[in-house]
Parts: C-alpha cells; sequence; structure tokens
DNA sequence: ATTTTATTATGATATATATCATGTTTAATG
DNA sequence: CATTAAACATGATATATATCATAATAAAAT
C-alpha cells in the first residue's frame, strides 16, 4: 500500500497545548466559563447530534470518540489526556456534536463554553492558528485511516490498530489494553469474531503475546510488514 | 444505519467566501503572491507527499482529491470551482500534501504561497474562523463517507455517490458525468465490475437512466432508502 | 458463593464482493 | 479512415469475511 509515509494510525503526537497561547485574562475567560466533570468507566461523555454547547478537554482518562451505526459503531480515534475534542461543532450552522465520545477509564473532562471558544478564536489569532493545525493533525489522521479501513484487509487493519496502540496511547511494547475485542472490531470496522481469530492468527505467529487483558508486541517489523501488505 | 442526519456527500454546500474577509491591502498581498494556473483535463494539479509551497483555490473547472494506493487510489472529494484545497498542509512539521488532485475537465486554479496564508491566518482572526469553519466542514463531510464507505454495502455506498453528484456538484436529477465507472469505484470503494453491475440493476429496476454519459436519477426517494439501508 | 451476564473462543456455513476471462462498444490516435 | 487503446459490459469462479451456532471463560451482580 504505498501511500507515503502513512500508516494509519488512532491518535496522533500533536502536544495539544494550545492553552498557553492566551494571555492571562483570556485563561481567566476559559476558567470561569468552564467546568470540570468526573466521568466513571464506560460514561458517555457527549452524544452525536446533540446541541454541542462546549468543547471538551481531556485532563485525565482515556476514551473514544466514534460514529453510532446500527449494528456496528465505527470508531474514529481513541483519545487519551490532553486532547481537546468537539473542534468540529464550530460550525457556524451546526450547533451539533458529530461524534459520540465515551469513556475507557475514569476521566476527567473540562467543557468549555463554545461562545467563549469561537470568541477566542476571533480575538485571538495565534490561539486560532494552533487550533488549525490542531485540526490538520486530526485530518491526516483521519485521512490515514480512511485508506486503512477501505483498502487494506484484516490483518493488515488490525495490525495498523495493534502498532498505533503501542505506540501512541501507551508507548510501550507490552499494554494492559482497556478496549474489548468488540471495540476492536469497531475501530477496524471488521466483526468481533474476525478480530479474535486474527489475534490469535498473530499470537500462533509469535507475532503477539495476548495473556487476558495484557498485550506484547513481539515482533514489530512483521507487524509493519503485515500493514503494509495491506 | 441510523446516523442522525449524516447522507455521506463528496462535496460540499459550504460557501467558500473566505478573501471577503480580507483588507484590501491583504487581498493586494494574496494578489500579489498567487499565480492562476490552467490545466487541462486529466491533469495533475498536486502530487501527495510532494512539497506543499501554496494553497489552491479553484477559480474554475472540476477536480478529484484522491489518495493513492496500490492498487486503487481512494478518492476523498469530488470538489467543483470555489473551493480551497490543501488546506491541511497547514501544520507546522508537515510541510508536504495529504493528497493528490487532478482534474476533470479543464480547470483553472489559483496557487497562493503558503507562507502569505499563513500569516493572514496570524493576523486575521476573522480570516482565520472562517477557514476553521471550512476545515469543520470538510470534516463532518470526511468522517460522513468514512462512515457509508466502512458500513455500507455496494448498493448503499454508490446510491449516496449518485445522490450527491446529484445534489451537490451538478444540482440537477440529470447530468453528464466526467467520471469513468473506474472513477466511481475509487469514490465507493468497490470494483470497477461491482460498480457497472450496480448502475445496471440500477436501470433495471428504473431508479436511474443511464445513456453512455448522462445520467437521471429518476427515483430519487427509492435512492435515499437505498441509501439508508446501508 | 452462586447465579446472571458479558466476553472470548472456535468451527461450520453463507454471502457479499473481488477476480478472472472474454467480448463489445466508445474514444483516442496516427 | 483505419488502427489502437480505453472504457464498458457480463458471466463464471474464487475468496475474504460475516453470520450463525455453541461452548468456555471471565466478570459482574445478587
Amino acid at each position: 500500500m504505498p501511500i507515503s509515509g502513512t500508516d494509519s494510525c488512532v491518535s496522533f503526537d500533536f502536544d495539544t497545548t494550545c492553552f498557553d497561547l492566551l494571555t492571562t485574562e483570556e485563561m481567566d475567560l476559559v476558567n470561569s466559563h468552564s467546568v470540570l466533570v468526573n466521568y466513571k468507566k464506560n460514561e458517555m461523555v457527549c452524544k452525536q447530534g446533540s446541541f454541542a454547547s462546549h468543547i471538551m478537554y481531556i485532563e485525565k482518562g482515556l476514551v473514544k470518540i466514534y460514529l453510532e451505526g446500527n449494528p456496528k459503531d465505527l470508531i474514529l480515534t481513541i483519545t487519551p489526556e490532553k486532547s481537546l475534542m468537539g473542534l468540529p461543532a464550530i460550525y457556524e450552522g451546526n450547533y451539533t456534536f458529530l461524534y459520540s465520545i465515551s469513556t475507557y477509564t475514569d476521566t476527567v473532562v473540562r467543557l468549555i463554553d463554545i461562545q467563549i471558544f469561537k470568541q477566542l478564536l476571533k480575538q485571538n489569532p495565534l490561539f486560532s492558528y494552533r487550533i488549525i493545525n490542531i485540526l490538520n493533525e486530526n485530518t491526516a489522521h483521519s485521512y490515514s485511516r480512511f485508506f486503512s479501513l477501505t483498502q487494506k484487509q484484516l490483518h493488515g487493519r488490525l495490525a495498523d490498530i495493534l502498532l498505533c496502540l503501542s505506540r501512541k496511547i501507551f508507548k510501550s511494547e507490552a499494554f494492559e489494553l482497556p478496549l474489548s475485542r468488540s471495540d476492536l472490531s469497531d475501530l477496524t470496522s471488521m466483526s468481533t469474531e474476525s478480530v479474535i481469530r486474527i489475534m490469535k492468527d498473530f499470537k500462533d505467529d509469535r507475532i503477539i503475546d495476548i495473556s487476558n487483558k495484557s498485550i506484547t508486541l513481539l515482533d514489530i517489523p512483521r507487524l509493519e510488514r503485515i500493514s503494509a501488505k495491506g
């Protein structure tokens, strides 16, 4: 799949520090127009199609951002802390969330009034410019996943996801996976049974090791080849 | 496929008038740092992975924006005139085009120096805000296509594309299609043969009429049902 | 602890869709 | 205008992947 330098990944590198570009007064404005909310594991943070009154910033935790479908959802990204979510709701003429978000672990989210956020964008061009950067990073990520899910077959898609979880979310070759096989299937657009079967294939081939919820990537170059081959 | 209010569409409504937000001096700056280039039919306007020295604005014509794959490309959008392209290249740390663009008809493109464009973003927050709107509209569009291609099967995907071409690009139930069946296959992520077969199915069922390159949508409600059913 | 429920697992079967082969029509080219 | 190439068309076959059925675990709840 020779698409120059794109390996599909569920999350991104970009250090979402945009608030450092605000003045003290602007930061005060954010603080006075935002609330911190604690979500438990498996709670919904926002619902696709509902009114978007706020932008969300994950202070702590892990969530999935997904499109609701019947019978299956499509997970767009797994998002760790220090990330902004709900930015696409900033669109004049559409005040609703494009996607749903729910938590994998206990999560702390800062909800920022969308009107204040818009005001900051309109008055602080450097802040605005940073947000454009973040949006573009998300777009790049989204396109590469789009490509992965539509052009690669099962093994390639699962390899992509495993590599990404390891690199971007858990930053280690071994990690405890809070996602179920069903989540992995929503992430790779395949059936849950296929996820299970391919995980077993990878295990039998000594590419990964699985015991319960622990996953270890044993042969990353091989996973990369599977990803590249499709 | 009950995804609230999303029918996948290849192009967008948003009237890409962002230049009206520039001052006379800023507009002069754009004019003095941009060039008009004429492209013939089937010419490449930009190449995925190459250095992005400019933002593109289609003054006239019709193009496809696509990710290159082997053996098949993935067309992200069909884009008509008065549209900005190449915005995702505005990302610090990545100065390359995310996608390739090529023309379907003779096309006039304004190439705007990306440094100037960035400068305008950094100095004119309303301009910047408008660009954020455009990016978000693109994202919404991209997600709904993402959903269509990963969750629906062939008939639903093709119905989506036909409805969109009619509504957004040609703004008529009857139109001359400059895209080949192979383009439709890159747009729907299916084989060319499948496109041909399903077009025939639709024709046999009196849902559409085809003669050579002319397409007429005869039964739009039925197409919508096919789209919704997946 | 014991029942209930969700998750993981695995084999058998069905099916959507791609691939291959081959022919026909349309468009491009010398 | 003839020739070549490209696009369209259609049937036969292959295959990737989903679906269904049925267990075995593991987790949650009473």
